[in-house]
DNA sequence: GTATGATTTTAACGTTCGTTTAAAACGAAC
DNA sequence: GTTCGTTTTAAACGAACGTTAAAATCATAC
């Protein structure tokens, strides 16, 4: 029975990895700082996950698995509620921003790693990450394209693809490492203000979406 | 005096390293593996460029560098071609994406590594590269926000700043990796036809802004 | 040709990496 | 208390890493 001050062993190398990953990357992050942080022997990973790419990709997963989930369940929600009518982008997009902002704010305050490894995954163009991010996205993706082509139904596809496109680059730069816009902006955006950002960014998104509905104009 | 068809060693150096940063970050990309793709001695990185860090440096100066001065020119241009009036959205936008999209495609073919590097750097917390980046994109920065706030006068500062840093995010994940764009999307999006990208941003993005000039709306 | 300075190569240094093997410690069942 | 399956540890392997010192090569000026 584990203590609940001291959790599971799998928990640790977990939280030390995801730790890792954020600060160093795949690869710059090394199995013996992991085991060291989550005061573990280093075999212990290979028993637990029987190699780094075990263990990295089962940082991915314990994070990525719940977020799919949330992104469908809320845009489910949403749906129902609206009885059949198509939803409106604004809520759209409530229900692509919400969960990964959820996310970031309620991990244990020293976990803000997760919104970093967020980034660190988006960026990394390693074939078999990209491989594994991709098969877990692909149905997100997939049910807000159709949501949105509801929504807007004489917007043109491609243009909706490419806002999908912007929304995730804008969400992730955004996750990726709040201290820097923080600083970069004196402190007058504050990333760990979640209803603020979520609601910066659909007041931002929605007018661009609407637009594309209304037919192209020219430059 | 150097051959054409083989360059400087110096250049062939920073082409390898900067397509092994895009390709295994900052930590997995190892200067045995550079100096193979560069055809050079491992001891040849040490006496022009001191460390692998040194390296590093090069890399992204060489590509940042001239990216500042792009930037900084071409809205230098664009305000002295509209004779003292502010700079409409639309131009400051342009002004923005077009110098690093420009730069993906100018970038001889195989050379797509520069748009991949650009997106590594955006989402490498390392302090010591954060700082590299910082000093070399603050003057951009402060310059764009001016033209924004003389452009939008009524448009509160947090939410040019928040708009802001979408449109950097926007961008980095589009550069990041153009390939995975292209496959989640079937083809429908093509990142290699900057002309489309910069419509499709710009006509997605300034909606946005004017928006926010507007006044804000309840949700 | 020889001397000189800049460049390139050879060879090795100590460290750290991911991984494996085998033994030790543990807990539950009998 | 012994047994047995699970979990944890200790110790080491070879490979790859960044880095360095000194020798070899080269181009140029005398």
């Amino acid at each position: 029975m584990p203590k609940q001050s001291e959790q599971d062993r799998q928990t640790r190398i977990l939280d030390a990895a995801e730790n890792a990953i954020a600060d160093l990357g795949f690869a710059g992050a090394s199995l013996r700082n992991i085991v060291l942080e989550a005061r573990v022997n280093l075999a212990t990973v290979y028993y637990y996950f029987s190699s780094k790419r075990g263990l990295m990709e089962a940082v991915l997963k314990r994070r990525f698995g719940p977020l799919r989930q949330e992104h469908l369940a809320l845009l489910r929600q949403f749906e129902q509620a609206a009885k059949g009518r198509p939803l409106t982008v604004e809520r759209i997009l409530e229900a692509m921003l919400l969960p990964p902002l959820r996310l970031a704010a309620t991990a244990p305050a020293k976990h803000q790693a997760v919104t970093r490894l967020i980034g660190r995954i988006v960026t990394e163009p390693n074939p078999q990450t990209q491989e594994m991010l991709r098969s877990q996205r692909a149905e997100v993706r997939v049910a807000f394209l159709k949501a949105l082509q509801r929504s807007l139904p004489r917007a043109p596809l491609p243009g909706l693809l490419w806002r999908m496109e912007f929304v995730w680059g804008a969400l992730a730069f955004t996750l990726c490492n709040p201290r820097k816009i923080e600083a970069e902006t004196h402190g007058a955006c504050n990333p760990a203000d979640t209803d603020n950002v979520l609601a910066e960014m659909i007041q931002f998104f929605s007018p661009g979406f609407h637009a594309l509905a209304r037919g192209k104009r020219k430059p």
